[in-house]
DNA sequence: GCATGTCAAGTTGTG
DNA sequence: CACAACTTGACATGC
């Protein structure tokens, strides 16, 4: 059979930023922007909401040039944008109708080169928090993170079930609710990531079943917070909440080894013993979490098609 | 200049 | 009960 990708039916997926590539994304801090008159601080603001548009875009050619068929955006993107003192629309900006076209172009760069977006946000966003007024900045989040993503055709916004305050069948019904306020943009793209110590795939499965929120499957997080389930079997369940959407998925290694203490840290590069078998042969989208970034990325892939040129030459001859 | 500390945000688990 | 982990550049401060 012919398979146009390098890795089999593997999209690999690089995570927010680049070791060697000379792509940077600006940040902001509340503090400075505060000290700044606010016709700087939104100049200031501006500047670097144009300057990552143009780092998304390079972002996206140079994954492009690699192989590379994925890219996470960070969830900096746009620095301060919910902040309750600091926080503006882009339109609101001075040239904010151009930053707007500027993301728009990357968006059209990573559709022409099929590189998939994504949008992971940070420890911060708890959808099913106990407090209300963290509810109601998680919400405000991942609307206005919808809203770029729209921008920009990202597929997902990946987040974590959150708090297990008062056990996680409780804390599942809350997540419902939480999800229930999302806008009409953020529910569409809203995923749900298993995590390393909380919420297992099985605890997800049903929630994600019956709201038809896709699973984004973290191969570690689910050796790191095991739940009975094989990585094959999670795999599957995990791909068929993605309907007729590529599924995806995270990995990572241990960075000290999974006879360490602690394998939660990543490592800096994908132990190729990592990579499921089950994964081999599948088409999803796989976002490689290391530090070593685009170097880890390259080097996954190679693992992955020694991987499976092995698998070829151990069963069925060169079936391809 | 350069090294070091701080920065919007939450939750959990350790010391 | 206080604080680190999660994680990262940019800015401010102090030498």
């Amino acid at each position: 059979m012919t398979d146009e990708r390098p890795h089999g039916g593997i999209r690999l997926g690089l995570c927010c930023q680049f070791i060697d590539a000379p792509v940077r994304f600006r940040q902001a801090t509340h503090r400075h922007v505060a000290s700044l008159a606010p016709e700087q601080g939104r100049a200031y603001l501006a500047s670097i909401a144009r300057a990552n548009a143009i780092a998304l875009a390079h972002a996206v050619e140079v994954c492009s040039a690699l192989g590379i068929g994925a890219f996470r955006i960070p969830s900096q993107l746009l620095p301060l944008a919910t902040h309750p003192v600091s926080g503006y629309r882009l339109a609101e900006l001075p040239g904010g109708h151009v930053i707007i076209a500027s993301f728009q172009a990357a968006g059209r760069v990573a559709a022409a080169r099929d590189v998939r977006l994504s949008f992971h946000p940070d420890q911060f966003v708890v959808l099913n928090s106990e407090r209300e007024p963290v509810v109601t900045a998680a919400v405000r989040e991942l609307d206005a993170m919808a809203e770029i993503a729209e921008l920009v055709g990202a597929q997902a916004l990946t987040v974590h079930a959150g708090s297990a305050a008062g056990g996680v069948p409780a804390a599942l019904e809350r997540l419902e609710h939480g999800l229930d306020r999302l806008g009409r943009g953020a529910r569409a793209l809203v995923a749900l990531e298993n995590d390393d110590r909380l919420f297992s795939v099985s605890d997800l499965l049903p929630l994600c079943e019956r709201l038809r929120v896709p699973l984004v499957y973290d191969a570690h997080h689910h050796r790191c917070h095991p739940d009975g389930l094989s990585v094959a079997h999670a795999t599957a369940l995990a791909a068929a909440t993605w309907g007729d959407r590529e599924p995806w998925a995270h990995l990572s290694s241990p960075r000290d080894g999974w006879g360490s203490a602690n394998p939660r840290p990543h490592a800096d590069y994908i132990d190729p013993a990592d990579i499921p078998d089950a994964w081999l042969d599948r088409r999803m989208t796989v976002d490689v979490e290391a530090k070593a970034k685009e170097r880890a990325v390259l080097a996954t892939g190679q693992a992955v098609r020694e991987r499976r040129a092995a698998a070829a030459a151990c069963g069925r001859g060169a079936a391809g």
